[in-house]
This record gives structure tokens, sequence and C-alpha cells, in this order.
DNA sequence: GTCTATAGCCAGATAGAC
DNA sequence: GTCTATCTGGCTATAGAC
């Protein structure tokens, strides 16, 4: 049983308890009843407050997603240049990963099994957009202050720098035989390595 | 109904069965009907042959990590120098995934959910190990070929650069607004455009 | 709004004929 | 070895008392 505060009212408590279940184990292989005891009420609340497993899912990834995309169009849409978006991002994006560390496998993993679900949050406000970063990619490379390379590519590759590591944590951890503590400690060296990294590679 | 040729016998029809089911849908999401279903036999032979859902599971599950490890092994155990490795590596994998799309994914999401399940993976022959590549870097950054960067960390970005693109390939179609050609295009770019990238960032 | 009890279904596993 | 039929348990969802 999770309480907050005495503030909280049920359907917020089923919220956050069916966050931490179908983050950790999927839609498929998250149970009802492990959210309702999460959650500290009883199943039959559950389809009171939310109809559905499939919609209770569905109010999970939305509120997923809209964590995520700000994160995103941050590093998109300011005004600072190339080298400073990456030095913030990098430093931001694992800051707040590491407080969230199942957020970016979980959208990622569930759109892999539906990738139609994308399209809703495309309907909604505050999808990332790449407009304009694209277009200070293209005069960066014109002015020569960076290398000649495609936002596209560039805007991959920061992301995966940023985002792999928390997605193949077990895997790396046991590649790289690191255990716990080893692991946060690379982790937390990424937060500055990831864009020192990106800007010897684009910087001229 | 799937047959490949006659010589196959009903054991590896399931097993190819079972793989293309598995890292589709993964282990919760599968259906062992499916499976039989795909491999055009009965669903009591599942049973005869596997015992078990989970025992057919870690079937699929050892025959795709036996596949991936001999890819990390080339980069990491050959002589060439780490400019050679890169690129090679970077070629190689991203050519060889384009052929089993599902596979990184599939091991990395079936390892977050069940981490003890790579412990099995390590007691077989040929799990890959870093040593041998840890000294090499070590080497080049010490006799000044490389920039002073730890093994570990150029580890993870070699694969996070190669693999991330076909983990998050819904999401990041939807980002950058690519169509299934324009995805190809730019994975086929990525054969040498990561090697670029790293080189770039590490070569002095 | 919250609970208990249960309906109804579906999936994994097995029995047993051939 | 391969099949059909069936058991058994577990899960989503709902009915209905309070």
């Amino acid at each position: 049983m999770i309480k907050n505060n005495k503030n909280e009212n049920t359907e917020s408590l089923i919220l956050e308890a069916a966050k931490s279940i179908f983050q950790t184990k999927g839609m498929d292989g998250a149970r009802m009843q492990e959210i309702a005891d999460q959650a500290g009420i009883n199943k039959a609340m559950l389809h009171y407050y939310y109809r559905s497993k499939q919609l209770l899912f569905e109010a999970v990834f939305k509120n997923a997603f809209s964590l995520l995309a700000p994160q995103l169009n941050t590093v998109l849409n300011d005004d600072s240049s190339i080298e400073e978006k990456v030095r913030n991002f990098s430093s931001n994006y694992i800051s707040f990963i590491a407080e969230h560390p199942y957020l970016p496998n979980f959208i990622i993993q569930e759109l892999n099994r539906n990738p139609d679900f994308i399209l809703k949050m495309k309907e909604s406000n505050g999808f990332p957009n790449l407009e304009k970063f694209k277009k200070q990619v293209d005069v960066e490379v014109a002015n020569g202050i960076i290398k000649k390379i495609k936002a596209e590519q560039l805007f991959i590759n920061i992301l995966a720098l940023n985002v792999f590591p928390f997605i193949a944590k077990p895997l790396i951890q046991n590649l790289i035989d690191a255990d716990e503590s080893d692991f946060q400690h690379i982790i937390e060296e990424r937060k500055t390595e990831v864009a020192d990294f990106i800007i010897n590679s684009i910087k001229k």
C-alpha cells in the first residue's frame, strides 16, 4: 500500500499505482490485481474510475509521454547554439531520466507493440517538432561553426547516446562488468561525457 | 503455416515459429496457439517438444543471444586498430540488424523483465568480454592515437549509436517525420555516418 | 464510492485415441 | 509423433449489497 498524502484522491492513487506497475511490467505483463494492491484499494475501483485495463493503460501512457515531450522540446526550441543545446540537454536529460528510469523504455517498448499509439500523441499539443532544430543545424553548418551533418542524424545521435544506457542497463552492466554503484558512477560521468563526445565530433 | 523445406523437423519448425512470435510480442504477449498456427502444427506439439511456454521461450532467447554475441566479439577481439574496429562494427552490425530487426529489442526487453536471465548466458561460451578492448583503448590513448576516453564509455557510445535506431524506430520515425523509405535511407547512411561520427570525436 | 462475490472467458497444459 | 478434446487456473470485468 502506497500513500503519498491525505489529499490524494482515489483516482490519482490508482494512476500512480498503475504507472509503477505498467512501467515495469508492460501492458501484457501487468495485472489489475497487482495495481489494486499497490494502490491499497479494491480491484473493482480500477474499473469504476477507468472502465477497462486498456483505458487505464492509455491514461498512464499519455501521462508518461507528456513528461518526456517537454524534455525534447527544450533542446529543439530554445534560442541557444547547437553546442549549448547539446550540453544542456545531455546534462538535464540524464538527470531527469535518472529519476524516472523506467520511462524511456516504457514509451519505446509500448510504441513497438502498438505503433499507432503515437498518432494520438501527435494530435495533442506539445508534440516535439524538429523544424527549428533542422534550420539551426543547417545554418551552423553553412556558417562553418560545425561540420557537415544532417540534422536528423545528429538528433538521432544525441538521443541514442543519452537514452540507450537506461534502456539497455541490464545488458550493459553485464557486458562491462559493472555493479550498481559502478553503473551509477558511469551514468553520472555521462552528464558531461556525452556532450563532450558529441561536440568533439561536430565542432570545427 | 510456414515451411522452409521438407527436411525441417517439427522441433525446428516450432523454434522458428516461436522466434517470430516471441520476438515481436514478447513473453507475456505471445500465445502458444499463435505459435502453433505459425508453425502449422498442433498446440499440443509445443508441449511435447518443449514442455512449457517458459522453456520454449528460453530456447528462443538463448538462440537469439547466440546470434548477437559473436557480433560483439568481433569488435572486441580482433587485432585491428580502434578506428578499424569502429568502422567494421558499425557497417557490419547495422547490416546484420537490418536483417534481424527485432533481435536487439527482444534481448534488451526481456533482460529488463528478468535481469537474472543473463547469468545463464554468461555461463555458456562466447559471452562477450571487454578486457582486450579495454587494454587496446588505454594503449591508443597513451600513445596519443586517440583522445582520452574510458573504454567503457566508448563501448557504450558505439553500442548506443548503432543499436538505438532499431530499438526506438517508431518513436524516431515520428519525431523526424520519416516514412518507411526515408527511415531505411537514414539507416543505410548510418553504416558510414556512425563510424565517422565516432572517429571524428576520438581521433587526435 | 467502496466493497465482496462471481460471471465469463481465455490460455497453458494434459489425457488419451490413433 | 501427431492429433482432438478437455481440464484447470487465472484474469478482466460486472452485479449488487452497503
